[in-house]
DNA sequence: TCTGGGGTCCTAGGACCC
DNA sequence: TCTGGGGTCCTAGGACCC
């Protein structure tokens, strides 16, 4: 199968509209104001190389880049992209396209010729949207989805069984997708640095630190090894959640109350569309400086506004009196029809 | 330097039941 | 008084991804 990843997508969504923006840093966060409290959500090759990266403050990326172009996150302009994208991806004779975010899919399809099916992708995307995207051919999820990685920007890589230790083996484990920097810590602790040490290690050895499932699936990750299955089934969402960051911390439970209005209204925005009961709720804190914690309930399956609401503000009421608040967030989980995909990625995460 | 906003899934531990 | 063994459900927290 193939991955397919547009190339820096919403900044290039952004030259699309601006092409005077071509070839200049561009960094897109937030409200596109450094002054507030924000963060990058990507920035173009140009802005990259100061070493601004996606998930950085704002206000430091604006500071490494004095010169750089500052544009609000405007969401609704990249979903129109990416439909766009998608449609051409699923209008290909025999593909199976398997979505996993804004700019990224996995594509089933039976060829002799994988990197010339591959060109003819690029290039059917390329006339179609403007947009330049980097392909990955692997032998299964994880390799198709790791290839990609060496294909950018705008290329072709194969990964399969063949070469998969030839060209990931001496890599660090962080480099996996689904080992972030906890969980390699954890890997060098037990003496497993590279993909291909923990490729040879043995599962159950990995079971006392990582659990059960986790241990096991981690020893299948360093060899590649994993599904083949590209699974299209339409993706439906378990729950829907909303945030606020504040930019000044709240100090008033009044204050705390009515942001707890604001969220439950946002969040019933996309659950009411769906019109499927909830079920759980989760309110997140962030207190002032940086400590999180949630307080989830389970609650009677409800479509009632008034009952999501009241069931909201118990929990805000769990909210320490008197402590600054700086980042509060809502997640509604819904009942989840009978024949809807469990898990329709290797990892757990995702999309 | 000071940390978005949208998601999914796993684990540990306690409560509770038989 | 001391306390099995198995199971399910729930909550809090953690980790990862885009």
């Amino acid at each position: 199968m193939l991955h397919v990843d547009l190339d820096q997508f919403i900044a290039a969504v952004e030259v699309l509209r601006r092409p005077e923006l071509a070839g200049l840093p561009i960094i897109v966060g937030g409200r596109g104001d450094p002054t507030e409290r924000a963060v990058v959500s990507t920035a173009s090759y140009e802005a990259r190389a100061f070493g601004v990266g996606s998930g950085m403050p704002l206000r430091i990326a604006a500071r490494k880049v004095p010169d750089a172009v500052i544009l609000p996150v405007d969401a609704e302009e990249y979903l129109a992209a990416s439909e766009t994208v998608m449609g051409t991806l699923r209008a290909q004779p025999g593909a199976t396209v398997q979505v996993l975010g804004w700019d990224e899919a996995f594509i089933g399809i039976s060829t002799d010729d994988p990197e010339g099916y591959a060109r003819h992708l690029q290039a059917a995307v390329l006339e179609r949207t403007r947009l330049h995207c980097s392909v990955g051919i692997g032998d299964t999820l994880v390799r198709a989805k790791v290839a990609t990685g060496f294909a950018k920007p705008a290329g072709v890589f194969r990964l399969v069984a063949d070469n998969w230790l030839e060209v990931m083996g001496e890599r660090p484990t962080r480099e996996l997708w689904g080992v972030g920097a906890k969980v390699s810590g954890r890997l060098a602790k037990l003496g497993i640095h590279t993909v291909a040490e923990l490729a040879a290690s043995d599962p159950a050895d990995l079971v006392p630190e990582f659990g059960p499932k986790m241990g096991p699936w981690y020893a299948e990750l360093g060899r590649g090894d994993g599904t083949s299955v590209v699974d299209d089934t339409p993706w439906v969402a378990r729950g829907h959640s909303r945030e606020i960051t504040f930019q000044q911390d709240l100090t008033e439970p009044a204050q705390v109350d009515e942001a707890v209005r604001e969220l439950t209204a946002r969040v019933l925005e996309d659950v009411g569309a769906e019109g499927r009961p909830v079920i759980g709720l989760t309110l997140k804190i962030r207190y002032a400086p940086f400590t999180t914690t949630t307080r989830a309930r389970r609650i009677p399956a409800t479509t009632d506004e008034t009952e999501i609401l009241a069931r909201a503000l118990d929990l805000a009421a769990e909210i320490e009196p008197g402590r600054p608040v700086r980042l509060l967030g809502l997640r509604a989980e819904m009942a989840m029809p009978d024949d809807a995909r469990q898990g329709h990625t290797p990892t757990r995460g995702g999309w």
